[in-house]
DNA sequence: ATTGGCAGTCCCGAGAGCAGAGTGCTAAGC
DNA sequence: GCTTAGCACTCTGCTCTCGGGACTGCCAAT
């Protein structure tokens, strides 16, 4: 059982060596914190806070380091998240107001986000699966390439090449577009999948063939949707904070290079009612960033789908700061492509 | 002026110090190469070179480092380079050959090219300046969202969308969407940023309205095409090789997530005939990369447009063997682009 | 429960000493 | 005139030692 003091030693404990990167001592905080308790009670706390392996000493006589439990239990304490300040706000507003389309909007985002945390800033494109097909355009290239574009609600744009002769005209052209928009126009993503099997009877049997074949870059192309993409920014930021890591950085920048494990990492948080979840350390260990913490958010994209975006940097980071940061991003996202 | 003999020097010198990271001494070069002369021969060939600041001495006393400069003559002297080995060979069909659209392609690409090197690999988009327009697409959204899409003979898709209420039924927007492609289609980009001016007179006057707004955007859709845009890889080798930059990777990181920087540097590369053309160390001061260098190769997309591919990495990287990647991937890159 | 005092432990930086590597120079040889 | 052997000299990098500094843990007193 921890004291209720014992906790505020943690607390600062967690504050001031985040700010100096040094692991802090009972006199410092006794100096620097006005407990009314001298060094030797700071001392009895911290043997206690060791005790429950919340806080550990690098070498026998130096001040302590909070450990991955101890971040844990520091950041579940945070309840008040302070709101951004206005000046911080107002740069999310004009920065991210004039962002074009949706690529441009989530690139602005971690840029800006990784601006405002001095970290490693994740956005996913919203995902997919929940999204419907708007319109499906085919256009012929060359005779012998014919590009397919399939349209989602969410308002986004996938095309894909499909080589080799397709033997159409414009009124061939013509027919097998307003086929495949009559079938699959409206539909979820995820029922245009099934219903692409059988649509190649329903043209003339002259152009069963490459109807077929549209329909399998079709199919390509809604599974490419469901799988989710990601942008990402600053990693320099890593380079900034290099010494918060044991070794090199280079297996944090190979692991963050690898999408599909941050998409793993991003999809296995769960986002409590606060709006930003965290996870740090050797919880992340299975992807190889055992080294650093995760804050992701949910926004909501037009269509109502579902997307996290967040930031990455070492355990030792700005959790209270950072988390708000990730938050009042995700909450002016969510404004910004709701309002339709 | 060097002779003959100095130059072989020079050579296994930027040899040895590529290969072992550390400086090269006369008795080293006299062992592991077979010149036939003594080391004190070696040391007069040395001082040479010293002399004509093709080589350094980190320190009174110990082995010499080539120069930028050396470097440079280095390059300028290799003259046969060496085919890749047939499993390289396969390795990057294998590899880029199963990618279904430009995106992909390019994200194999680089992929590719950064594991093949050891380096990061950057590529540019195809210039659109050159490409012309293929279909423009309009799509309701919603009442008060439009979507413009613009697809170019390249085989590049671009959206982007539009907000406001733009009263338009399926007639009308049928109408609009015959007339722009009926005024820009077969046009060059650079052409078809003039003529949509004067679009919106040839619509119905109820339409002129949001014609001129369609306009509009698609005039910011060609004019982001023609500003090309990169994709890069591997930024994590910088990390491996962190001990070759004086200080930290930091700032050599943040300048490649500038691709404006990137892109204009590229740009300023002359590409000699030989296919590949290399800036070195302090040739790049001007970007904030005056300890790296940067290979580049030009590759033909379809429609002729040409774009570059390259790598950067630390001065002391291995000119030849990456030299001979970065033309091949890009000579590749031209056939699988060009095959329609 | 808190506090002052004190011994003990460990880090860290400075300084000394030493082996190793490499150079430049000079004088001799081909 | 180029090449070579020899030698003195320089500088790095490593190890070792030593002392200061910063903590802690414990204990006895309040």
């Amino acid at each position: 059982m921890v004291s209720e003091r014992s906790l505020a030693v943690l607390r600062v404990i967690v504050q001031d060596y985040v700010a100096s990167r040094e692991p802090v001592g009972s006199k410092t905080i006794v100096e620097r914190h006005s407990f009314g308790v001298s060094a030797a009670t700071i001392r009895n706390d911290m043997a206690q806070l060791e005790e429950e392996e919340l806080i550990a000493a690098p070498h026998t006589s130096s001040g302590r380091v909070p450990t991955d439990k101890g971040y844990r239990v520091f950041v579940d304490q945070l309840t008040d998240l302070r709101p951004l300040s206005s000046g911080q706000r107002q740069a999310i507003e004009t920065f991210l107001g004039q962002a074009a389309d949706l690529d441009d909007v989530l690139a602005r985002t971690v840029r800006l986000l990784s601006q405002l945390t001095n970290q490693v800033a994740l956005a996913q494109y919203p995902s997919f699966g929940s999204s419907r097909v708007r319109h499906v355009e085919l256009v012929a290239l060359a005779p012998a390439r014919l590009m397919t574009v399939l349209i989602t609600d969410t308002g986004r744009v996938d095309q894909r090449l499909l080589d080799g002769e397709h033997g159409l005209d414009d009124a061939g052209l013509g027919e097998l577009r307003t086929v495949f928009n009559a079938e699959l126009g409206g539909l979820a993503l995820a029922d245009a999948a099934e219903h692409l099997h059988g649509i190649a009877a329903s043209v003339a049997p002259a152009r069963s063939v490459i109807a077929d074949e549209i329909a399998r870059s079709l199919g390509e192309q809604v599974a490419a949707n469901r799988q989710d993409r990601l942008v990402m920014a600053g990693a320099a930021n890593l380079a900034r904070t290099e010494s918060d890591f044991s070794g090199s950085i280079f297996p944090v920048l190979e692991a963050i290079e690898e999408q599909v494990t941050l998409l793993k990492l991003f999809g296995e948080m769960e986002i409590d009612e606060d709006g930003v979840s965290v996870s740090i350390g050797r919880e992340n260990e299975g992807f190889g960033l055992g080294e650093t913490s995760v804050l992701a958010s949910d926004y909501t994209a037009s269509g109502g789908s579902v997307a996290r975006l967040g930031v990455l940097g070492p355990t030792r980071m700005d959790y209270s700061n950072n988390m708000v940061a990730v938050r009042a991003v995700a909450r002016y996202l969510t404004r910004l492509l709701g309002e339709d």
